[in-house]
DNA sequence: ATGCTATGATTGAACGTTCATTCAGTTATG
DNA sequence: CATAACTGAATGAACGTTCAATCATAGCAT
C-alpha cells in the first residue's frame, strides 16, 4: 500500500519536473514512465489520461503547499504577524521546491486551469481564502473579496520568487529588498 | 509587399488566438494555417519552424504593446502622472486585446521565455527598462533595479488584468477598486 | 514450511492517430 | 517568361493509449 503511494508520487514528481523544466508540450508520457522508473503503461493503473496526470500534479502541489503554509500558520496570534508568517511560509516553499513554483505558475496562467479545474474543490485555494475572510472578520484587514486578495497576494509572492530564482546570482546587491513589498501590500489592505 | 505583411500578421493572429484557447500543446500547424487561410506548407515561407513561429508570437505582441504604450506616454510630464498613465495605457492595451494577454501570460511563464527569448534584444522590455531608469534618474522613485522594477509592476498589471478577464461579471459589486493598487504600489516604490 | 491459486500490479511492444515538416506541382506577379 | 509565393498530399517521427503476457503477493491447504 505505502508502495503503491510512492509510485504515485514519483510519477508526479517526475511530470512536475519535466513540465517545469519543458512545458506541458515536452513532457511525453514515455520520458514520464523513464524519469519516475516505470513503464508507460503503468501511469495508466493510477490515472484514467494524461489530462488527468496533469489535473493530478495540481492537486498535489496544492496539497503540498496548503500543508506547508497552514501548519505554520498560528490562529492565535495578531492578524499582522498572520499575514506576514503566510508571505513568508509561502515564499519559502517555492523556495525549497523550485520545481514546484516553476509548474504552479505554468499551470494557473494556462488554458488548463481556466477550463477544467477551476471548478473542482482546491483546499489550498480554500485554505488561502479562508485565511483572507478571517482578516477581515476581524477587522484587520479592509472589506475586498477574499478571492481577489488571494489572487494579488499569491501573484506577488510569485513575482518575486520568480526574480529570486532567476537573478539569483546576477545582480544581488543594490536590488530593492524584496522583503519590503510584503509591507507595501500589507500598507495597501490593512484597515486603517 | 503589404500583402504579404498581411499575410504573416493573420498567421501571427491566428497561433496567438489558438494559444491562448488551448495553450502551447494545442495549436498545431495545421490549425493556425487554417484560421489564417493559408496552406500549412505557407507558413514555412515565413518562419523556419513552429518554435521560431511561437517566438514570433511573442515579438510581435511585444512589439505592439510597446507601440501602444510609448505612443501615450509623454516626457515633459512629471514622472508621477507618467507612471499612472503607463499603468493605465498598459492595463488599457489587454483590456482591448484579451487573447494577447492570455498569450503573454502563458508566454512569460513558459521554459520558452527562460531559454531562449530573454537573450533576445525585446523592443517592449528595453522600453519598459528605460521608462524606470528615467524615474529613478529624475529621483521620483527610489534607486532599485529597473529590470526588478518592471517585472513587479507588470506582472500587478497582469494580475488585475486577469481578474477583470476572469471575474467579468460574477462578483463586480464590493471588489477592491483595482484602481487603488497602482497607487499602492506607486508609493511603495517613488522616492520620499 | 511448501506448494497452489487467485488477484492485481507491471511491463513494453504494438496500434492508430496526430503532428511538424517537405516538396513537386500550380498559380500569381511584374 | 522568370521569379517567387503558394498549395496540400505525402512522409516519417513521435505521441497517447491499449493489451496480452509476465510477475509479485497473499491466502489457503497440505
Amino acid at each position: 500500500m505505502e508502495n503503491l503511494q510512492n509510485k504515485k508520487e514519483s510519477i508526479l514528481e517526475s511530470a512536475l519536473v519535466l513540465i517545469n523544466e519543458q512545458g506541458f508540450h515536452g513532457c511525453p508520457v514515455s520520458k514520464v514512465a523513464k524519469n519516475a522508473g516505470v513503464a508507460a503503461g503503468s501511469i495508466y493503473t493510477y490515472f484514467d489520461s494524461k489530462e488527468e496526470l496533469i489535473m493530478g500534479v495540481f492537486e498535489y502541489v496544492s496539497e503540498k503547499i496548503k500543508e506547508y503554509v497552514s501548519s505554520k500558520d498560528d490562529e492565535s496570534m495578531e492578524y499582522e504577524i498572520r499575514f506576514f508568517n503566510y508571505w513568508k511560509n509561502y515564499t519559502e516553499y517555492f523556495e525549497l521546491n523550485p520545481a514546484h513554483h516553476g509548474f504552479y505558475d505554468q499551470f494557473v496562467n494556462s488554458p488548463f486551469h481556466s477550463e477544467n479545474s477551476q471548478l473542482k474543490p482546491n483546499g489550498w485555494h480554500e485554505w488561502a481564502n479562508q485565511f483572507f475572510q478571517s482578516g477581515i472578520d476581524s477587522g484587520a484587514i479592509k472589506y475586498i473579496n477574499p478571492t481577489v486578495l488571494a489572487i494579488l497576494v499569491n501573484s506577488n509572492i510569485n513575482s518575486v520568487v520568480r526574480i529570486k530564482n532567476n537573478f539569483k546570482n546576477r545582480f544581488a546587491e543594490k536590488n530593492v529588498n524584496l522583503e519590503e513589498i510584503s509591507s507595501l501590500i500589507w500598507e495597501g489592505i490593512r484597515n486603517k
